[in-house]
DNA sequence: GGAATTACCTGACTAAAGTCAGGTATATGA
DNA sequence: TCATATACCTGACTTTAGTCAGGTAATTCC
């Protein structure tokens, strides 16, 4: 990985000149680039930079405005948020960056026959999929936090999707029993979008697995396993030395993950209409 | 493979940062780790580097000078120049640089499974091998050049290794007819260091292909072909209609390189004595 | 309703990264 | 042998990138 590191920096670091010879600085372009790619607020600028101090951002930003590429305006529903929106000319000129950076792409890879390009890309989504796999952070969030909120959406929106109905507010929104200090919602994102959730709450004097989702572009990276270590760890923590959980016949992959996990089939324990496995688990 | 950088860079882009908390900023690392590489002189590091100024360079060398990383001395084959060599301390340094980031890459991978790991290793090293690929530029030089040396240097080695004999000096050092006005030789090169050569020349009225050598690790990359097809473009401007070559049924490879070109099987037209294949080919 | 927090901004810095215009000593080619 | 080129160096810059310490207005929490 190291040595593909040097390498590859060093043939292919040169695509990212191409946002020079925009007669902006590299930092500078990086921002109007990420605006473009749908950035709203300078929090979220510094989000998808990896954190950047916001009085930098800030000053970029003032440099973008002067030059006429973005315009920023109050957010209607937060007066601290500041929206920023690209002016026709910031489009142009994020269009250039575009053009500018498929080119070099081009260029680079003009000596190789098709096949080649073919094996390249296949091998890169394959790394792209594993490295992103791999610096996905699981965090425990409230359950009426825009993201669990999101996470949960998913959920639902799948749910009805496979299964041919939808949930109403029931159970969505806030669920206390999902919160501390008896229960816990866990969100894993990657760039700030939610790609797998989960949580745990104490039902009937056990612990219990819920909202379990992974995203579908994301099955099989072994997310969901990851998630629902985290999640049994969580129930230890909160004193359960056993959790049970409930899914549905449809669900073979989760329900196959269940078992690799170690869990055992046990009768109904619930009375919820849409499951029709259930399962449990002792916690070392 | 451009949403491939933007994704990869933020995420391991952090490893670079190994290069800090060294103590040395960025550049001055590279320097440090390049000479640890093999860099031998200021040239080297500016080309390894990409063309860095000379001045900036220079200056770099003399922080690390300063701190008893390096010792300069002058080049007794070449006074201009100056061999940089790492001290002891210098070596220390450089394995500290390699461990940090050793570790960093350890890191990273840490939440992946072997067997993912296995797969991101595969997927990155066809990558680099298709990118290396990508990059290697095809560069006309004079038969005397070093690089040329070396080519050919391998070129004969293999030719003792795999027929079981070596070749003396006859035909190595230089041969004029491989030199303009009549011939060229041509390198391919990644790093620096020579991955392929071939070299045009005049004989008996028509054009002759010699020293058509591919590195063992690049066999299959299409490299052979890609500078084939510059040699008959260089035969062609030398005012050649016809190109021949000799070879050995040993290196099936290269007899079935010639094939899918175009060329045709035709009798002994030289006394060399290694060669049992020998084709034609007419250029378009 | 007042304290604390958040979202963003400004000003004053620093260090790193890189450029440019000259220099000096050595080597090379006609 | 003399002009030219090369390899490296020095000094004087500029631009980027980033940090830090405060500020202000809006929002949230109790």
């Amino acid at each position: 990985m190291r040595k593909f590191n040097m390498s590859y920096v060093r043939r292919v670091g040169a695509l990212e000149d191409s946002f020079l010879g925009s007669g902006l600085p590299y930092g500078t372009a990086r921002i109007l680039y990420e605006i473009g790619l749908g950035a709203r607020t300078v929090q979220d600028l510094r989000t998808r930079l990896g954190g950047l101090d916001s009085g930098y951002v800030s000053r970029m930003l003032r440099t973008l405005e002067s030059k006429g590429y973005v315009t920023m305006d109050q957010d209607p529903t937060d007066g601290r948020r500041r929206l920023v929106v690209l002016t026709e000319d910031g489009v142009k000129q994020w269009d250039d960056l575009e053009r500018r950076s498929e080119e070099r792409a081009h260029l680079l890879l003009d000596p190789l026959t098709q096949r080649q390009r073919d094996r390249l890309n296949e091998a890169l989504a394959t790394a792209d999929l594993l490295v992103r796999a791999a610096t996905i952070t699981i965090e425990q969030v409230d359950p009426r936090d825009p993201m669990a909120q999101e996470a949960m959406g998913h959920y639902f929106a799948e749910i009805g999707d496979r299964f041919g109905f939808t949930v109403g507010d029931e159970g969505f929104g806030d669920d206390p029993s999902l919160r501390p200090p008896h229960g816990a919602f866990f969100v894993a994102a990657s760039d700030g979008a939610p790609v797998a959730s989960g949580a745990v709450r104490e039902f009937d004097g056990t612990g219990e697995i819920k909202r379990m989702w992974v995203d579908p572009a994301w099955r099989g990276a072994g997310l969901g396993s990851r998630l629902l270590r985290h999640l049994e760890a969580e129930a230890l923590r909160l004193g359960h030395r056993v959790v049970r959980l409930d899914t549905r016949d449809v669900l073979t992959e989760a329900i196959g993950m269940y078992e690799r996990a170690g869990y055992e089939r046990i009768d109904r324990y619930n009375d919820n209409p849409h499951a029709t496995h259930f399962f449990r688990k002792e916690l070392a």
